[in-house]
RNA sequence: CGGGGCGUGGCUCAGCCUGGUAGAGCACAGCGUUUGGGACGCUGGGGUCGUGGGUUCAAAUCCCUCCGCCCCGACCA
């Protein structure tokens, strides 16, 4: 039974997302500025908790965090061509300051490969300087036409890796490693969302970038949203900047970069690949709040007795499980129990008299909503229970996250199953068509190549578009 | 930036066509009764009707200006 105020997703898919970050309290609109959104503390945890995860794997991999001005001058982001011509119609730029007239405008950071090059440029010296690894959590603007919370605003947070490399392969090393190691394996088994990595198409590329990997995720309409990038940079930045090295042999050599980044869109890819009609999903190993328990009683003496337990049943979960007391008043648990799922807690206990009598909880997971994931167990053992039933949880989110994108991907060999299929979600063709190409068909019928999957069959095939013979497959769908 | 829609208590909206000085539901506050899947009663607070101008004895209502927001496209994490 869908929640009042939640439109059902076979609807309105963009209305129920909607709706989703409000009925959960994730954001507000932050209508006095246009395009930005406030991210309040439910959504904010969230955030958090992605960071901590994408944290640890960035200094598992050997990076360091530092912070750079948010304020750019304009000159910088002019001096790589490409970089300018991808940026500048969504500048921000800062010409005074309080009456007086700036000399050299600045720009908000749309990304920070500029300024971030001109230290690098200064700090630089030798191949012994290198690799240099370093990531930094911020904030950039960027004026995008059409805005929509956390998956596209004109104000997000992200974190942005930068590092330079002594040569081509030890960039593309830690590219790689990046999207594997970090992006992959966290949205993987954190976010229990599947991805596909892949390389992007020069036509989708960074602007600026040799080569632009991602990975895709499949939202629940069958849309890609891409939830991170990893770029080799090549030596254009290095070029731009003047970013070298001494080597060996005591020669001079122009140095490679790479950054990477994912942003708060993640908190749209969470929301869009495991929510459902009744409210947010959060996967347990991300949530904030795990387990919520919920006290159920009638008068005083009920009312006493039941706390008691629960103070009891969640004494030996502290350090060990996330978890929270509802003990407000003046709320029927009929109420707290819908505004739970509402909010996606993964695990939710409800303690009545009645339990307090036989040593039992009501056990309910959110990934089976209402009723039918409900049971009684006993309080003997609870949370070696409940933290087996997270796993579980994770692992079902994962297994139909999975699920979903098989039964909504398939082969095609024409350009008209390739329109067909694009409808229902990812299409995977040969391809040997050009950028211009590419155009039409976005033009045609609003798809994209999203990548070319790094898992590819080995054999040939024809082109979907030219007919030509093709070594490659490629994922064309609507993205975000 | 193009196309469409909308601005009325915190929210969703009615009232506008046919001008007469503002309403409902939800939310909020107090009290009481309730509490195992979104409780109920009573009482109460809260709006110069987006902005500026015009018409009129009189404007939320009619006319014009501006502003803002939302939706749909093209651009993008």
């Amino acid at each position: 039974m869908p929640k009042d105020g939640i439109t059902p997703r076979a609807q309105d898919y963009s209305q129920w997302y909607l709706d989703i970050v409000r009925g959960a309290d994730l954001a507000d609109y932050a209508e006095v500025v246009r395009g930005c959104i406030v991210f309040k503390p439910t959504g904010y945890a969230l955030w958090e908790a992605i960071q901590r995860g994408l944290d640890d794997r960035i200094k598992a991999t050997g990076h360091m965090n530092a912070y750079f001005p948010l304020l750019i001058p304009k000159s910088f982001i002019m001096k790589e061509a490409e970089h300018v011509e991808g940026f500048a119609p969504e500048l921000f730029e800062v010409t005074q300051i309080g009456a007086n007239e700036l000399p050299e405008p600045l720009v908000v950071r749309p990304t920070s490969e500029t300024i971030i090059g001109y230290f690098y440029a200064k700090w630089i010296r030798s191949y012994r300087d290198l690799p240099l690894l370093i990531n930094q959590w911020a904030n950039v603007m960027r004026a995008e036409m059409r805005t929509r919370p956390f998956l596209r605003t004109a104000e997000f947070l992200w974190q942005e890796g930068h590092t330079v490399h002594v040569d081509e392969a030890d960039a593309e090393r830690e590219t790689l490693m990046i999207l594997h190691d970090v992006y992959a394996d966290f949205v993987e088994k954190e976010m229990a969302v599947p991805v596909i990595k892949g390389l992007k198409t020069e036509k989708e590329k960074f602007p600026g970038a040799l080569r632009s990997y991602c990975i895709e995720a499949m939202m629940q309409d069958g849309r890609a949203l891409q939830a991170g990038t990893s770029h080799n940079l090549g030596q254009n930045f290095a070029r731009a900047f003047n970013i070298s090295y001494t080597d060996q042999n005591n020669t001079i050599q122009t140095a490679w970069t790479t950054s990477w980044g994912v942003s708060t869109r993640l908190i749209g890819a969470l929301i869009m690949a495991h929510s459902d009609d009744e409210g947010l999903v959060v996967p347990p190993r991300l949530a904030p709040t795990q387990v919520v328990v919920v006290p159920i009683y009638k008068n005083d003496a009920e009312k006493s007795a039941v706390l008691g337990a629960v103070e009891q049943i969640t004494a030996p979960w502290k350090g060990r499980l996330r978890f929270k007391i509802d003990d407000r008043e003046n709320l029927t648990p009929g109420f707290k129990f819908n505004e739970w799922e509402l909010k996606g807690v993964p695990v939710r206990v409800e303690v009545g008299p009645k339990d307090v009598e036989k040593g039992s909880v009501a056990l309910a997971r959110r990934d089976i909503p209402g009723k039918a994931g409900k049971s009684f167990v006993p309080q003997a053992g609870l949370a070696e229970h409940i933290e087996r039933l997270l796993a579980e949880i994770q692992q079902s989110l994962y297994d139909r996250a999975l699920k979903f994108r098989d039964d909504h991907t398939a082969d095609v060999q024409t350009y008209d199953e390739l329109k067909a299929q694009i409808e229902r979600g990812f299409a995977r063709c040969y391809w040997a068509g050009t950028t211009e190409d590419e155009k039409r068909i976005q033009d045609e019928v609003r798809a994209t190549i999203r990548c070319i999957p790094l898992d590819q069959p080995g054999t040939g095939g024809t082109c979907v578009y030219t007919g030509k013979p093709a070594t490659r497959q490629v994922i064309f769908a609507r993205a975000y």
